[in-house]
DNA sequence: CGAAAACATTAAACTAGTTTAATAAATTAG
DNA sequence: CTAATTTATTAAACTAGTTTAATGTTTTCG
């Protein structure tokens, strides 16, 4: 009974986030929504490792997880973080059905619901609206990763690092020095020469 | 009447491009192409500056452009470089309706058929495929962003210039060594020692 | 609770990439 | 065709960020 409410609080997540994007009735909203289904991870779970094909897109419910890649030296990058309210998938991976060069961790315990490959090219065939919201969706993630290109290639390490304390400062208590540096592209270290010296400054 | 075999050639490529994304009747691909208007940009030229509304999303029939960002310190980063059969805009801008924070200049003597905003509008509108067909090429669009961002991320200059090289053969060996060097996001004197470097291993 | 593991900080030597400036070569425009 | 501008190269001093390693702190978990 506890699970059946708790579940259901969740959808009711979900089409809060689908009304930001675009205008749905209430029976195409139920419609799509049916074909989630809800998944939990546990911290340092995986939704996704390296090598597996991507076959759902996910959005989160609970918790907080990395979107990550290892290169050549064994360092990891971080691409992005996600949590409540985010949508998570290696898109790549999704749209080309292709080994996926990401892992998906939670870094909480966590709660997910996805939407498989099969369900969500069916409601691409069935609700016309539904390739309104991944365009739109999508459009937005794009812009996002624009912007971060930009400032990648601009700013220095401290001006990410404080641009990024300022626009997610709920995310960023919740993330080791560790996870900060991989994600701004810096080492752990330096990270924490920078922390030293705006503590300085102020 | 040569300028309207031109234009019908040019329209043609569009026609192409479109039935690599998605598939569309002969009168819906007529239908939406017919929204598009030619314009001739010379070298040098610009099709877009900071500051103004990004009201258009072109597609490159002929020339090469690049689109870019200046720095608060005045360093300009290339974000793409679009030739022939590439659609540019400002989607950023374009989307939101904000003030642009990109340039979109002609490095050749150029042709561009653009669509406006309210046109793309209409045929999302009226033809349920187009909603696809955009929805597909952001995809497109934000898998490259996302592996330029890993690469970005994970190696050094040397290797990005190497990759780069094999990706675009032909657009490298029409760009400066200026251009390249902005768009991997090091100064062109590295450039000119990567160079070097490179030469000297043969 | 206590041991082990993960995390944050500091220092010091190092390197990838920048800066500035000078020179030669190639393009462009009148 | 020639002058002016843009481009490519080189050198040398510099800096943002890395690497390695040591130390103390916090968190995890059996």
């Amino acid at each position: 009974m506890t699970a059946i409410l708790r579940t259901s609080n969740m959808k009711e997540l979900l089409k809060q986030n689908i009304r930001k994007h675009i205008v749905l009735s209430e029976n195409e909203t139920e419609e799509f929504c049916d074909l989630f289904e809800q998944k939990s991870i546990q911290k340092k779970g995986f939704l996704l490792r390296e090598g597996e094909v991507c076959k759902f897109e996910g959005f989160v419910t609970k918790g907080l997880f990395r979107v990550y890649h290892i290169d050549q030296n064994g360092f990891e990058q971080i691409l992005y973080f996600a949590v409540e309210n985010w949508w998570i998938t290696d898109i790549d991976s999704f749209c080309n059905e292709t080994p996926s060069q990401l892992y998906i961790e939670a870094l909480e315990d966590s709660e997910v619901l996805v939407i498989t490959k099969i369900n969500k090219e069916f409601s691409y065939a069935n609700l016309p609206k539904i390739e309104k919201l991944f365009r739109v969706m999508t459009q937005k993630t794009h812009v996002a990763l624009q912007r971060r290109m930009i400032d990648n290639l601009s700013k220095t390490a401290e001006s990410r690092y404080i641009e990024f304390r300022e626009k997610y400062p709920h995310i960023i208590q919740r993330l080791s020095n560790i996870q900060i540096a991989a994600y701004l592209g810096i080492t752990n270290v330096f990270l924490s020469n920078i922390r030293k010296k705006i503590a300085l400054k102020k």
